[in-house]
DNA sequence: TCAAAAGTGTTATAGGTACACCCATGT
DNA sequence: ACATGGGTGTACCTATAACACTTTTGA
């Protein structure tokens, strides 16, 4: 079978699925021509389209928000929503995720995850878009997220106390913080909201704040001391009314030497 | 802004993006009538499609395998692969893993879970395809599977010796045996492939198998006495040249009060 | 000297590892 | 009676959980 052959094949499956040939557009010639696009159906262009959803978490001393935008535009106008919008055809699905972050919401060098995919059919009111979520973890005080493109706004929302969201974005949501738990315990997500030297009562705050759990802070740093890559420097907290804290800092080449795929912090 | 105007947007972007208006198909008009569709590339009519692929792996008395079709068609024509293939606009993505496991193998009734989403932009010779990856655990004397549709033949391959495999194929493998590993411990689709009734021997090897790793008896049953969700029953093997084993079965309610997300089986 | 938070130690209990040993059955 | 694999028990060690205690700083 050559590729001519493979490229009629698709064709019939596309008529017997679709009860038509893919030529509905020829109709639309004319306005087209007339450059009346209005009319036109998003779906006569994106038969099916995928999309990427960005559900950033923001954690700032104890707090953990999520990133939202307000949607500017139809369908869904008004509403809170992911960051997310079409994956161009030339582009890899994790360079989506950064270009789409940054033209919605004006963040650059983030480090995304790709978790789970939705697909249902109904999932989008204007046709099939089946949608990528991806995870990030950040400092929500080392950024300054804009809304930009047609986000009209941008709000670090808190968890917990959400607005009714777009699509089927607050399952989305909910999925990804489960995967964003299980994803901290394996990688090492969490480097990027400390400060590069931090003190095990940060570590501590930080990982009871995304497990929503407490931990006894005796225990909690009889675990780390096992930890060979979180290395003890020989610096302390300055200026602070109490006993200095001495910071500790990550070591990637031990922490790659450990890790064998299971969870690394077993909290 | 109206749907309308939304539809144009979407246009505009795509203008934008593919440096031309997305009436190419114009131009094919006259060949259509004709009939004479093999000269039209497939990109034309999935400007981005989406697969999915099926991992599907397969248990039987201590062997794993991964059941893979040979494919009679372009590209890749006469490559190993993994039962896959395009989604249909209307279906959902777990009922199209499900449909096309049937058209390809003849299999049904798989418990699929979906893993992964693959969507390098050259991953196919043909244009656009991102494919979801999905899984599941089956036991290789329960099912004959029928190479059908496109696929030339199929066959269950022991994993550790793999031909050469179509597009990014043995990749997607790699990561979803990855995925296997950590679904069998949290999710009970080890149930697939064990009798209703079984004995813990037999529990034990198929762990053994499926995580590559030797667990010492004594301390493996040690383990599952303290896991509600196994019932001892009061029957025992019958017929057996040495001392008859007690046979157990998985208990759902029991088990899904247990489960909090974590591990179950933390081996 | 006191408040505040860092940091250590202690205990009882549970769980893990390695191994030896006994048990029930068919031949 | 013995080979075979099922099944249990023990001893040692290491985690875990709850809690009390000591240390270092600034005010």
């Amino acid at each position: 079978m050559t590729k001519r052959e493979y490229a009629f094949n698709i064709v019939a499956t596309f008529v017997k699925i679709n009860k038509q040939m893919p030529v509905k557009m020829l109709t639309y010639r004319s306005r087209i021509q007339q450059d009346d696009l209005y009319s036109i159906p998003i779906s006569d262009f994106f038969q099916s389209a995928f999309s990427v959803d960005c559900v950033i978490f923001g954690y700032h001393e104890g707090e953990l928000k999520v990133l939202l935008i307000e949607r500017g535009t139809e369908p869904y106008k008004n509403f809170w929503a992911l960051p997310g919008d079409l994956v161009y055809p030339n582009e890899d699905l994790n360079a989506s995720a950064l270009r789409i972050l940054k033209d919605l919401t004006s963040l650059t060098h983030i480090d995304v995850k790709q978790v789970h995919t939705f697909g249902r059919v109904d999932r989008h009111p204007l046709g099939r878009v089946i949608t990528v979520a991806y995870v990030a973890l950040v400092e929500t005080q080392d950024l300054v997220p804009v809304a930009s493109s047609w986000a009209s706004k941008i709000k670090w929302h808190t968890l917990y106390r959400l607005p009714k969201l777009a699509f089927d974005h607050r399952e989305i949501l909910d999925s990804s913080l489960d995967d964003l738990r299980k994803l901290i315990k394996s990688e090492p997500i969490w480097t990027k909201v400390l400060p590069e030297k931090f003190t095990l009562t940060q570590l501590q705050l930080l990982f009871e704040t995304v497990l929503n759990k407490q931990f006894d802070k005796g225990n909690f740093r009889k675990k780390i001391r096992g930890m060979k890559f979180l290395k003890k420097l020989n610096e302390s907290e300055k200026s602070v009314a109490h006993r200095p804290s001495i910071y500790y800092k990550f070591d990637q080449p031990k922490f790659n030497e450990q890790k064998d795929g299971d969870y690394v912090f077993d909290l």
